[in-house]
DNA sequence: CGCGGCCTTGAGCCCTATCAAGGCAAGTGG
DNA sequence: CCACTTGCCTTGATAGGGCTCAAGGCCGCG
């Protein structure tokens, strides 16, 4: 292959005021992204919904999203699902402290990824100070993303988390059309619900409240055209 | 100094079955330590309630919590405040990843800590890969803790909120003595508030509640007596 | 002793969870 | 091509947890 498609993803700091367009990834020399696909193998999921890896398995490997979507998730002793992030291509995922998974993975879509021995990779990072300070900025950009997502929790209502969501999606051009403002929802009402911390049944009511603002407009359940200068005027983010 | 108070905080699993215990420290051998407080400046602030850096300042310095505790916070544009994490000796602050602060730091009593120039402390560890990859584990253990923490507010009500966070409290030997179970809070029911997501008043309440049901004692307002079995009874993290 | 910050308590209302039922769309098998 | 099934989405009714505004109490400090 020509030049792979193997980069760590950077946050940008807030919805993005003009959406569909991605920061630009954390910088890896050509040479570094060579040397981490040698080290990694590919696999591919063809079917929504596969399980990657399961909460309580003991962490094996590392992750790296080449291409689709995928929702971490932690589920509760009494059933109760908290999504805590959907990944998107570039980031990295199983970077378990401990010996064993914390939270699931599942896909949403088809997705290919690079897949790490654990051990392999932490003895390569040691030898390879450029790609490690790649995964340490990597990693605090996930802070950021971990850090402005529990201010959306702690003190947003339900529709401002929506608009933040739905502005979060409109980032990811690959599900974003900005020349007509569509957004196609890769995800279950339920999927986003469990990641804004509320019930499925809320997320459609708050979108049809967004619709009676002018802020959306539903096409289907899932295509909704976007009016992001209204969506992101009631927020108060950054 | 024969051995000095730097280390890096590791972050148990849960609301730690036997509080008072706190993990051993990501290791660093005696040599990186000395290192690094060589790179170091130490800064003392004596007041609670210190600005150490302010939301939207110039991201200049990185810290490291020696002694104390610190509170990072967020404000909106209408005021709001959401704490986003309350920082333990051993932690790390300012690790920004842009030019600027997204957070502001403040301490919470009188507080002690390494300072360290960005620009010098990236370079340095870009040499000392053995103390880059602690940082890196540092920072995998500060995302679970988020994570944690988002499960927590999107999944629990505020008396459930309340019960993790003073367990998370009492696995800090400073604030709290296990021989006879007594955490003196150091915090005002204000930040607690704002870091758990909800009001001061219906902290107190939570309080009274918990108190209702035997789950804690107040001797004073900031002094509880826990029962850590009770508390950790009506969760069902991990 | 008095002041001010922090904590507590009360009352009313709103947002949102929950339970329940119905609609829609896509896929399957006859 | 159509009936059926299934998963997902929407809508309704109701109850309750927590927010807000407001006032009073407590404690530490000058």
């Amino acid at each position: 292959m020509p030049h792979s498609d193997l980069r760590l993803r950077a946050v940008g700091v807030v919805p993005g005021i003009p959406p569909g367009n991605e920061p630009d990834p954390i910088p890896l020399s050509p040479e570094d992204r060579a040397e981490l696909v040698h080290l990694a193998q590919i696999i591919t999921y063809k079917a929504a919904g596969s399980l990657i890896y399961a909460q309580g398995d003991t962490a094996t490997h590392s992750f790296l999203l080449a291409d689709g979507l995928v929702r971490i998730s932690h589920t509760l002793a009494d059933g109760e699902r908290q999504i805590v992030a959907f990944h998107w291509p570039g980031d990295l995922l199983g970077l378990a402290p401990e010996g064993r998974y914390i939270n699931a993975a599942e896909t949403i879509g088809p997705a290919r990824l690079y897949r790490f021995q654990r051990q392999e990779l932490a003895a390569f990072l040691l030898q390879n100070p450029r790609i490690q300070n790649g995964f340490l900025v990597k990693a605090t950009h996930d802070l950021r993303a971990l850090q402005r997502q529990l201010i959306v929790l702690g003190r947003y209502d339900i529709s401002r988390r929506l608009a933040v969501f739905l502005l979060d999606c409109a980032a990811h051009s690959c599900y974003f059309n900005a020349a007509d403002a569509i957004l196609t929802l890769p995800m279950s009402r339920d999927d986003i619900a469990d990641y804004l911390g509320t019930s499925a049944e809320t997320i459609t009511r708050s979108l049809a409240r967004l619709e009676s603002e002018g802020q959306i407009e539903r096409l289907t359940a899932r295509r909704l055209k976007l009016s992001p200068e209204r969506l992101s005027a009631g927020l108060t983010l950054d």
